[in-house]
DNA sequence: CCGTCGAGGCCCGAC
DNA sequence: GCCTCGACGG
């Protein structure tokens, strides 16, 4: 072997060594979590450049991610030598399919009747579209809800159904409507000059379908084709790889049909289960070594992932310490279980030292995040929260976007709706006279951006009166001024010329702190523009306008920052960090209750949820921490909450359950003192399997009589609590109060307040 | 034409 | 509990 080959072999394992060798033919990799995936793609990359005399451009690497194609790229490098990989086409299936289109701009005009200047819909745009398109079907979006729509179209989308190939699949009334509402979306979205992001993956199918020549090009361009995360494909990504992979059929899929959490938006577990049938030449390798848990982490994922049937069985093993026991928690509420997270990380920072951006906190829904982080802030840990309102969604950030996609395609009248909403400018502009300007508009056979455009100079322009006119003037002549300006100013220059004549800036009055956030938010959206002004003008505006649309939540990950990381289950896939709490492992959390209504007659989407889980418990490193509350509010109301069934078959011989410390509510001492037993009789027991049964125990016991009605633990001046509202205090005095007790309490941010025991939430702190 | 107010839906997850 | 939408008065 020569000696670059066993250099990029050194410190991989025998499996491991097999993928990265294995570059003739199709390759399925099947990659148990923490088992040195990124290693063996980063690898085989630089093993074809280096030694199988392949160029960059004749690499094709779909990852999850834009972030893990950068990690993947910038770690070739460091194998190969700086800008070694440089040509090689890297990115999530959205953003390649946005390269195809944009590599064809003729092609794709004259073949599908998308423009080059075509804009990418982001979710907010899908809904108000969907919209748009049941009223015009005289439909009511009361009873025909948009997001029930677009999953559906979404879901015809993913099977390359087209509202034509859709009408055959009609089975009844709602079908239809479904239907209708395809057609008329997506005919809504041509006029816009706009596609959504399934069309990303859809329309360079249609665009190979129409032009054998250009997918030829292709299929010799790409000798060699990585897919990662394989079981979370869908069929269109299925049939894009299969199309492109035809010709050198050096296809390198890896994937884990146990991480596989992608069902609802049509992945099909299917494309990795079939593989080997597909291709039946394919190779399989298994990467079943973990290099990233510790044994007890291991062993409490393998156990939970085995309850599932859908599944290539197989054993993760590991030759890692044992490491810590897992420790599940009971909490009373969601701000106990938050507060819980904070103080138990703010002990581990001062007594091991761990950095804050070695800790990551996950739940199921985005609306966990809110209390966590509200924790977080009264705390002063630094923290940084994944998904949820991501900044291009902002507002004031939208605004501008709005205006920026008004300028590049004057078709997105979504975008100039927007903007006479929302921004200065478009004041003085109601419905009667947008119907004005469009009445004028489709006399002349133009969109209605050009209206306004032609109300500012032309001669004949629309008829408008008083402030109206005044008001579309001035919006049309900053279209066109701005127009102007794009073909000659940068993208920051853009922006400063942008705010100023749209009088966007002057609206800001930088009185009160959120006004200033959000001033720093637009001020922000510069700082991104001007990472575009390398390119030149006219070519910067499409550039930014793309990746505007296709960054994820995963990808806006600072590394540098220590922050901790508040993160969902499903975005935290492909992340690790030493420390993992898992919040909201109940039932209608974890299994979400979607889940839980479907399971009668799908009993797959239960077994999701377990994966998903499983996702979460193998991103920990060295400790992991699951809790779930006794009660949660959900839509503003509080609910008894019961502790997920998964937790049932979690091996007692690693998971060290802990009972609530709430003082006053609800408490379990049962439960508690069962806990204990637990742990302690796992000490002493040799029996080899074992699980904690304990769960179902709690739920019987909170429900049984009086077990509810325990009497409040009394307090005593002096002991430091944490009220759910309050935060941290200390109690100056106690007095009795009608059988009652009544602190004193001075609390740090609040300042002092009566509180009766029976009804303040106390925990005590110290 | 604009801002305010109350009703009702909402939340499963993401490119 | 929070956001969005439609109705209403200024």
């Amino acid at each position: 072997m020569s000696h670059a080959v066993s250099d990029l072999l050194h410190g991989l394992n025998q499996q491991q060594q097999e993928a990265v060798l294995a570059t003739s033919g199709p390759v399925l990799v099947v990659a148990g979590p923490g088992s040195g995936k990124t290693r063996v793609l980063t690898h085989r990359i630089a093993h074809l450049i280096q030694n199988e005399n392949v160029i960059p451009e004749e690499i094709l690497a779909v990852t999850f991610t834009n972030k893990a194609a950068g990690e993947i790229k910038k770690r070739v490098e460091g194998l190969i030598g700086p800008g070694a990989a440089n040509g090689m086409w890297m990115g999530t299936f959205h953003s390649i399919g946005v390269r195809f289109l944009r590599q064809n701009p003729g092609l794709v005009a004259d073949r599908l009747g998308i423009l080059p200047n075509f804009v990418i819909y982001d979710d907010a745009d899908q809904v108000a579209i969907a919209k748009q398109a049941i009223v015009a079907n005289n439909l009511d979006v009361k009873n025909v809800a948009p997001r029930r729509m677009l999953a559906r179209i979404s879901a015809a989308k993913s099977q390359l159904l087209s509202p034509t190939d859709f009408v055959e699949t009609i089975e009844n009334y709602g079908d239809e409507i479904v239907s209708r509402v395809y057609r008329e979306y997506q005919a809504l979205l041509g006029k816009a000059n706009a596609v959504d992001f399934d069309d990303l993956l859809v329309l360079p199918i249609r665009l190979f379908d129409s032009s054998p020549q250009i997918l030829e090009r292709y299929q010799q361009r790409f000798r060699h084709i990585l897919v990662d995360e394989y079981q979370d494909t869908n069929r269109v990504q299925y049939v894009l790889v299969s199309a492109l992979a035809e010709y050198h059929r050096n296809l390198f899929v890896v994937g884990d049909p146990d991480q596989s959490i992608y069902a609802w938006r049509q992945a099909d577990i299917r494309n990795i289960l079939e593989f080997q049938e597909d291709f039946p030449d394919a190779r399989l390798i298994k990467l079943e070594t973990n290099y990233r848990s510790t044994r007890r982490i291991v062993e409490t994922a393998d156990r939970l992932i085995r309850e599932n049937t859908q599944r290539i069985e197989r054993t993760l093993i590991t030759e890692n310490d044992e490491g810590e026991m897992v420790s599940l928690r009971e909490l009373s509420d969601e701000r106990h279980e938050a507060r819980f997270i904070v103080d138990e990380i703010r002990r581990l920072q001062q007594s091991t030292g761990v950095r804050a951006d070695q800790i990551a906190v996950m739940y199921r829904t985005t609306a966990q995040s809110r209390v966590i982080e509200e924790s977080f802030r009264m705390s002063g840990i630094p923290y940084r929260i994944i998904g949820g309102l991501r900044f291009y969604e902002r507002k004031e950030v939208k605004d501008v976007i709005a205006f920026l996609r008004i300028i590049h395609n004057p078709a997105d009248e979504l975008s100039l709706n927007r903007v006479i909403d929302n921004m200065p400018i478009g004041r003085g502009i109601g419905p009667k006279a947008i119907d004005a300007v469009r009445a004028w508009a489709e006399q002349h056979n133009l969109g209605l951006v050009e209206g306004f455009v032609a109300a500012a100079g032309a001669l004949d322009a629309p008829a408008l009166a008083g402030a109206a006119r005044s008001s579309a003037q001035r919006l049309g002549f900053a279209i066109a001024q701005l127009r102007e300006l794009e073909k000659e100013l940068t993208l920051s220059e853009l922006f400063d010329a942008l705010v100023e004549k749209t009088g966007y800036q002057s609206a800001f009055h930088h009185e009160n702190e959120e006004e200033m956030e959000r001033w720093a938010n637009v001020l922000e959206l510069r700082n991104d523009l001007e990472d575009f002004d390398a390119l030149g003008p006219g070519e910067a505006l499409a550039a930014y306008l793309d990746q505007v649309q296709l960054v994820s939540d995963a990808d806006t990950m600072k590394d540098d920052a220590p922050e901790v990381t508040l993160i969902t289950l499903h975005s935290a896939k492909g992340l690790e960090y030493p420390i993992v709490f898992i919040a909201g492992v109940e039932e209608g959390l974890l299994p979400v209750s979607r889940a839980i209504e479907e399971e009668p007659t799908n009993p797959n989407a239960i077994e999701e949820e377990r994966r998903l889980f499983y996702v979460g418990i193998t991103r920990a490193e060295k400790l992991l921490y699951l809790t779930h509350a006794s009660g949660r509010a959900r839509y503003g109301k509080w609910d008894m909450a019961i502790p997920s069934r998964f937790l049932a078959n979690l091996p007692v011989e690693t998971v060290r359950t802990v009972g609530r410390q709430s003082v006053s509510g609800p408490v379990s001492l049962v439960g508690r003192a069962r806990s204990q037993f637990a742990t302690s009789n796992s000490r002493s027991s040799d029996a080899p399997i074992r699980t904690t049964t304990i769960v179902p125990d709690w739920v019987a016991e909170r429900n049984a009589p009086g077990a509810t009605e325990q009497p409040p633990v009394s307090l005593e001046a002096g002991l430091k609590v944490f009220h759910p509202k309050f935060g941290e205090g200390e109690i100056l005095s106690v007095t009795e109060r009608r059988g009652d007790q009544e602190y004193e309490i001075a609390f740090k941010l609040h300042g002092t307040k009566r509180l009766l025991a029976s009804l303040a939430k106390l925990d005590i702190i110290e």
